[in-house]
DNA sequence: GATGAATGAGTATTCATTCAT
DNA sequence: GATGAATGAATACTCATTCAT
């Protein structure tokens, strides 16, 4: 059997070490031939050009957060949304390496330069704003669906799934911005947010809201 | 007095636009000698090198966003309070022009676009991590004092300020990350869920909580 | 029998095309692979390197022009030369498929190409002009052979052989050239030059020509 | 006052060289700049890249062969003509001094090599093919001029002008394209069929003869 | 015989930076 | 103060060639 698409798998944790080593501006082929420990020529018979690398290196985020969830059922919908919610903010080793053998050292941050740089990138290219746009429209739609669920199960109280689902999100998101580009440790403070939330969620209290 | 410090701000103009232009990545000094109509070497005499010029710009966002609010009096805290959010949102082209001569064409677009850049380029470098997280620290803080000024005079609800203020924050960056980095129209959406937190705290009824 | 001499030809004659449609400067293993249907590198059975394909192609012109002519017994010389000058300027389909079996298309264009690319090569490789410089020898021998012939039976007027099929000679390398290599359709013009040198062959007009 | 046309000018010089030595297959950047004696990237500050310089290589043949020709006026056609012939076929190192600084050492196969090797790449692209063809209009031009001008004058017989001179053109760019392509001394013999052709120009003979 | 994975040397081109003027 | 000529290091990418299978 060929052992090409290992290689190609091999290629694109070695672009996403890379990245996370150098950032996208400074990203030579060089620098990924070295962290792959192979000739940098290799990358051409496995893409088409670096865009074409660097592009594909999004769908390790989708493998990461996003694949195994869309077609599992909801069993509590509470825990499934705090889960959700920690695997974006606090990726585990154990569940990246089901997907990359050779996962960079601090994942945590790994993810979030990723995930900045990426989507920094896809401001001047639309092929990478497609997938951003597509990986995002999956995430909210999980988190959408759970909250839904939620409700219909009357776990959750009433409220906008969509609406509630992007907030989330949004938080999330800038859970990880934060802590890639400031000297300021945003996760927690995120996560206290966002608990805020989905504890609103599933009280029926009708008091204490957000921000308070 | 010498054109000196007049030269100096129109090549960070100049840089501004380029970067709204070129994207970090494939930003050139040629390019800013473009934008400035001048032989780029020009840049040396008051920039020690292309990095320091960068991280200059970090200067213009302060020079929009922070200068001028840091020492005013609050007159109505729920007013200010909406018209901060809505110059982070919608920068508006005469409030620029006061800080920029020749402000890019598209300031919404041009804002967001040159956030997400330098601040993923603060992932890397350690003078810009110290710019970014200060000017976020800056808006945080008229955030919070907004917020705690409406809450002594009686206007806002009691709520914990710094919170309250990091979490609209949160959500303004992600408003201009969104916008600047995906197909989605994500303004609105952050318009809605901020004005949201806002009337939840300028109101004294006891329903209707976020994401309702 | 194996099958390799079969391949070896069907290299040479894929070789063949692809130096017609990319030119000596641009021509790849590659591209020969794909003209071929096959991996390039099988041509390392049958050559030692690129160059030993790129020099048998020469055999190919022999093949074309020379190989069938030389052992031929002349019939009517002014019919022969006629038909020398033709096959030069226009060569026929049906004969070009005697020796290559999937010839180019536009075989015309096709023939001038590869002779000015060979040609142009042979000034930087001994064994390249080692080889064009017989091909050249051998075509003058069958043009001075028939104006011998024509000659020695009274066809033709008493002139000075070598030096006419030498005319005539370097007048059709032109017209392949400058067919090939400028915007002017040079190859009627020099039709035209060569039928003035062989009409003048065989009248019996005394005057002494050009070419005598 | 600048360097620049100067350094241009050394540029183009360089290249011409690094062709007369290298062939165009294998002509690289670097080459040209050990012949220029500086960093190859100073190239790209005259020229928009390999291509651009190359083309006007074309402009150097222009300079030796057809400027200085073009407004002259004609004295005596029969030396006038020959004068051209002899130029083309043996250019002197005065004559070439005057439009080179730093012209290659042996100019008659220079000249004949970069011929060569310039219209061959006139095949495959079109910036070329249109110098090439206007290069050798000039040339026909020039001389069609001198014929026509000894024919009014009575000097010559009377003759198709522009046949005799693309006659006469197309050998004496055979007589390089052999020179430069194959072993034998080429030059010569077209000096030898050209000279007739220009004798029974200026014989008062009257049959009709060649380009009649 | 034939494939295709892998290599490494080489190529055009870009770009920050320097420096003489 | 400002220019623009010049540099050299770095970069993406190509390609002939090898070799294990």
């Amino acid at each position: 059997m060929s052992t090409a698409p290992e290689t190609e798998r091999r290629i694109r944790e070695a672009a996403f070490r890379a990245l996370v080593k150098h950032g996208y501006a400074s990203l030579s082929l060089t620098d990924i031939g070295e962290e792959l420990g192979q000739n940098p020529s290799i990358i051409y018979h496995y893409f088409d050009d670096k865009d074409d690398l660097l592009l594909s290196m999004i769908d390790v985020f989708v493998d990461i957060f996003v694949d195994e969830r869309t077609e599992q059922p909801i069993t509590d919908a509470e825990d499934e949304l705090r889960m959700i919610i920690d695997q974006i903010l606090h990726p585990q080793p154990d569940h990246v390496h089901k997907v990359m053998s050779s996962p960079p050292e601090n994942i945590e941050t790994a993810v979030s330069r990723v995930f900045v740089e990426l989507w920094a990138h896809a401001i001047w290219d639309d092929d990478f704003r497609c997938e951003t746009t597509e990986v995002e429209n999956s995430l909210r739609e999980i988190l959408t669906r759970t909250i839904r669920t939620g409700m219909e199960r009357g776990e959750f109280r009433s409220v906008n799934p969509e609406l509630t689902a992007e907030h989330i999100f949004f938080l999330l998101k800038q859970g990880l911005h934060t802590h890639a580009t400031t000297n300021r440790a945003a996760i927690d403070r995120v996560h206290t947010l966002v608990n805020q939330i989905v504890d609103e969620l599933s009280t029926d209290k009708q008091s204490e809201c957000l921000g308070a």
